[in-house]
Formats: structure tokens, C-alpha cells, sequence
DNA sequence: TTGGCTGCAAAAGTTTTGCATAGCG
DNA sequence: CGCTATGCAAAACTTTTGCAGCCAA
């Protein structure tokens, strides 16, 4: 993805580094990984950056992992499994959450449904 | 539940006041609501039991809502609804994940699933 | 010139930890 | 006595924010 304009480089790096990376990283992670190719690039400016994908709705917050927020640029529905042992996360496509499920929970929780998170815990291969 | 001892009386309080409330609480608000019963409670010992009860598996977390930790009391597997609003959490026992989800997560993660949480984001109807 | 993006550093807020004390066994 | 639980306060960490500078339009 070519920068729209040098006024929003380190902006669309950040959204790109999201977008294109399966970690689900931490902005420190994502602050880590750009600051070799962006090297004048601030933390805050991630965070800054990160708050305001989220609010648009560009990513998505997967919650804390052993206190630490992480996020997933790939916003298509998805079922997440994450490993307590290393703390990696890892996409499942192979399901979905079933849309009775949807109804059913906006049904009984007397409100408007925007979406749902469905992750699983346990152990990956090399934690076991 | 009668505290086992003097020993323990403000651990045993602790998982009690965990054990019997529905609003998912957070630390500070376990503290703030036992502090008029134990004037002598600290923050320190709350968090230190709380990690203690989440290592025994006494209780659980529901990951963190406006950057605070969220905990549960009730261990049996159920789905939450977190309102985007007021960061009210409410239970839906109406529902589960289906078993064969379950079956598809540990086969697609080649690894071990311990638990899983399903959680619903939205508006409750205070707050649509 | 104006407005938005950013670096930097300070601040805020949450959670953890060290140390000393008290109480149980 | 030894061990555990705890209060208190400092520390550690993550995340947010204020301010000044810079660049694009």
C-alpha cells in the first residue's frame, strides 16, 4: 500500500503493519516492528494511531493477554484460540458463531447485538 | 460461608463476595465494596487473592473492559453480553457454545482446549 | 496561516511487589 | 519458632495526554 501523502506515513504503516501480520500484536509490538523501517516513529503515536482504528471500526481489540491489549487488523468474523501457556493467538476459520446464537443473545440481554468474540483457551502444540 | 479461620477470613470474604454477586466486578470494586464490612482490607490483599483464585481456577476472567480486569465467581461455562455503553456485564444462561465447536477449535489449533468464552458486544437497553 | 500528525516526556491509572508485622499452628 | 496472610507504600507497567514543532494545503 502506497502512502496517501507523507502527512499520513507513519498513519498507514501502522494500519498496513495491522493489516498484514497474523500476530494480533500489542502496540509496543507493532511500535517494535516499524521502528526499524520508520526509526523516528514514537509509541505514542501508535496508541494514538490504534485508538483511532479502533473507534473507526479498522481493527479490532481482542482484549488484555497477561495485561497487555492486543489487536487484530483482520476484521472478517472470526473465531480466535489462545494459548495460555506462550500467549499466541491464532485464527480459526473453520467455524462461526451460529446466528441463533446472535439472536438469542440479543433476545435475552434485552439490547441491540454488535458483535461477539468467540476464543477458545487451552494449550497450542509446542505448550502442551 | 463461615471463614474457615481467623486465618483466612479475608480470603474466604474475598471469593465469598466474588461467589455471590452478578455485576463481574473488578478489583477495585471488590475492594471498595468489602472495605465498609473490613475496614482493615487492603487493595494489595484483594489483587493478591484474586491472582491466586484465577491460578486455583476459583474464578475467572472476563479479559478487561475500559482497561480495567473483570472477574467471575461463577465458573460454570456461560456467555456474557458486554454493553459498549456502560461496561455493564450481563450473563445469558439461555445459550452454549455448541460441543461441536469445541471439537473443531482443538482439532484446527492442534492443541488442547481448556475453556472457552463467548462474549457479545452491544447496547443494553438503557444504553441504546 | 491553519489544522492535523507527531515526538517527547510527563502524567494517569492499574496491578505488582518488598518489607515489616501479626497471627495461626 | 516457622509459615502464611496482610497493610502499607513504593515500584513497575501500560496507556493517555499536554505541549511544541513540523508539514501539508
Amino acid at each position: 500500500m502506497e502512502p496517501r501523502s507523507k502527512h499520513f506515513r507513519k498513519r498507514d504503516a501502522i494500519l498496513n503493519y495491522l493489516r498484514h501480520t497474523t500476530e494480533h500484536p500489542s502496540a509496543e509490538t507493532v511500535y517494535a516492528n516499524l521502528k526499524t523501517e520508520i526509526p523516528d516513529l514514537s509509541l505514542g503515536t501508535v496508541y494514538r494511531n490504534i485508538a483511532l482504528f479502533k473507534q473507526q471500526g479498522l481493527i479490532v481489540s481482542l482484549g488484555s493477554v497477561d495485561g497487555v491489549e492486543r489487536y487484530d487488523g483482520n476484521i472478517d468474523p472470526h473465531v480466535h484460540f489462545v494459548c495460555t501457556g506462550c500467549g499466541h493467538i491464532l485464527d480459526l476459520h473453520g467455524m462461526h458463531v451460529p446466528e441463533e446464537l446472535n439472536n438469542a443473545a440479543s433476545a435475552e440481554a434485552d439490547g441491540v447485538v454488535d458483535h461477539c468474540h468467540l476464543t477458545f483457551h487451552g494449550r497450542c502444540r509446542t505448550c502442551v
